[in-house]
DNA sequence: GGCTGATATTTGTGATCACATGGGCGTATG
DNA sequence: CATACGCCCATGTGATCACAAATATCAGCC
């Protein structure tokens, strides 16, 4: 989910169990409910590895992470008090950081935090699940995006965002998410 | 997903295995597939049943279902010619069969396969894939509804659905979708 | 030097086993 | 008669093994 693996790097179930010191068992239960999940593929003999999404897959995950994550910002709303801004706030805080340190992991995993911490309080456990799984399927595709754009500026929707739950303005809330969740996938698409 | 499994039926490892002619192994790994996917609810101690939902969760899958499928049916619409139709209608009369001869499981059957029917001209497979494990959740809350209730008339959206793709007219058909899948479930909580 | 073939190693699959834990059920007691 | 206690069996977990298939490696040949 945060970019650690490459995508299509091969993942062997010996490799993983020794990984972790468990033996094969485990191993394999935990890889065939992440390739439930699609956060990995696996080939028709079997083989692991992360997926290589082609660009109509990326539009198609673009446009889930638009549809769930508006939906969620949208229940949100309501119950979005002035401890949750300020959360919100001190993440970004930590977003802007890795993007000065050039860590894409570490921006990725902030940056999911910030999208998380809103959603959590649409109290959608099944919503929140699907998108986290979207966001698993992504994972290795966005870090090899982050790394290859050097950018130097904070996330400007993640402001609007805020701005947003601040003034209650719903329709302002749906626009601005649906615009931070697209605008760096539609940079991956080559 | 077709409601052959009654909400909180326990299962057993050993069991599914010997039903099925394998071992314990690859019973666990379909267990923790279908876990992973929500269509299972493993216990603290690891016990597999079937999961029973609550009112709340039961109107977020609905949600879900609508906001997917809304989604799913407006990008069939456009690669949607008379061949499909004519399948739709076709499996209508299926639906409308197992309405009369009071088959709940054939009922959800024909009645998923009329959507997903639909929703395969979307070319969205990652999209489908994700409504899929919804109806996987709902599937045996669905079966107790729908053998609660007795109904004698087919479903009176799918004939809406099937108005609307011949017309082309995209703001009807998303009302009917949403509203098919709305119904059914709306008389659900209790 | 490049390609084709055989061999060897890697890798996933399914089965079986020992073990710990939790649940179910019967009994005894208040 | 209800409740709490304790025992036993059922059940999931993780490890290991034998096997088959696919892949990688290397030698031989054109």
């Amino acid at each position: 989910m945060h970019g650690d693996i490459a995508p299509g790097q091969a993942l062997t179930l010996r490799g993983i169990g020794k990984e972790f010191g468990v033996s094969m068992t485990p191993a394999r239960e935990a890889v065939r409910r992440l390739a439930a999940e699609g956060a990995l593929t696996l080939s028709s003999s079997g083989r692991v590895s992360t997926p290589e999404l082609g660009n109509d897959r990326i539009e198609e995950l673009a446009a889930l992470r638009a549809l769930l994550e508006v939906e969620l910002a949208s229940r949100a709303l309501p119950r979005a008090h002035m401890a949750l801004i300020d959360r919100l706030q001190s993440i970004n805080m930590t977003v802007a950081e890795m993007v000065t340190k050039r860590d894409a992991v570490g921006y990725i995993r902030a940056n999911l935090e910030f999208h998380r911490t809103l959603y959590l309080r649409a109290q959608a456990p099944a919503m929140l699940a699907i998108a986290e799984t979207v966001w698993l399927q992504l994972g290795p595709t966005m870090r090899a995006l982050y790394g290859r754009l050097r950018r130097t500026e904070p996330p400007h929707y993640h402001k609007l965002i805020i701005a947003a739950l601040k003034a209650g303005d719903e329709p302002g809330l749906r626009l601005a998410v649906r615009s931070d969740v697209t605008q760096g996938l539609r940079l991956l698409v080559s």
